[in-house]
DNA sequence: GTAATCCTTCCCATGATGGGAGGGTCAAGC
DNA sequence: GCTTGACCCTCCCATCATGGGAAGGATTAC
């Protein structure tokens, strides 16, 4: 199979799958005399693995990793688990700041929208040297 | 004030200020003779404003837009909420995908858990076709 | 036998940020 | 004066995952 059917048939773009190969995610493929890389069903398989675990938002050094567990068949569970649980408070934390930006611009496009003011908090909030008469007191962390 | 100056009293590395201002984000600094950058307090307002932005997770387009109404003194507020709405409804998708993939993993890691079996159900769900337990098979070409 | 499609490698670009090299400038101390 | 160290300048490179495209060879369909 060419690297084009591997791709339609993985989901993975021809690209990456080049990509892949070229940091070593994936093992290099064979290659036939023409030079044109050749795929099995189960070089499909991998790569569908890995457009799954992107999908799910892990990072190429977690699918390295998940890859080498998915191939070791004497794996512990506890492994596989460890790897996932890393990447899923990741994810959460990812959400919980997400979260509070999404608060954060909420209420200031709130208090813009009710305010009879010209000025816009959402501007003013912004430029803070002259912050708005009530200010919704807010967590400025993430100090440089 | 010197960049270094300005970028303590803004938040924004010196790095970022010299980006924004090559791409045209913020108006070129003026420089003294030695070709050093000169920055005013309004300067520091600006960048401050940038930064501010950033933390909210603007993109430096939108950023370009605001920066556009925040000194537009006859600027309306729903061109500024309309920015903002337009932000908020990204990272509300944004937010909705994580979920959906921190949904799913943690349905994942649940399982993988309560299972007793040696089959785990990450690795056999990104699997997909599930590797089988009897398929050994693969790491033929492996190093080739 | 020819044209269309596929494959190859290599280079470039993204967005926002940092690192670092090589070299000029400033301010303070002696 | 002169030295020293901190600061600044412009470039170039790297990230991370992905795509675009060029130049050229291979395969395939008619």
């Amino acid at each position: 199979m060419n690297i084009g059917q591997a791709s339609a048939a993985s989901g993975v773009s021809a690209k990456m799958i080049r990509y892949y190969e070229s940091i070593a995610l994936l093992p290099a493929a064979g290659r036939r005399d023409s030079g044109y890389r050749d795929y099995a069903t189960e070089d499909v398989h991998r790569l569908a693995f890995v457009r799954r675990a992107r999908d799910l938002g892990f990072s190429i050094p977690q699918i390295r990793s998940l890859l080498a567990l998915w191939s070791d068949t004497g794996r512990s569970n506890a492994d596989v688990r460890a790897i996932a649980r890393e990447h899923l408070a990741e994810m959460e934390e990812q959400a919980r700041k997400l979260q509070e930006m999404i608060g954060t611009l909420k209420a200031l496009v709130g208090s813009c929208e009710t305010g009879r003011r010209s000025a816009c908090p959402i501007i003013d909030e912004l430029g803070d040297h002259r912050p708005a008469p009530a200010t919704p007191a807010k967590p400025r962390r993430r100090a440089a």
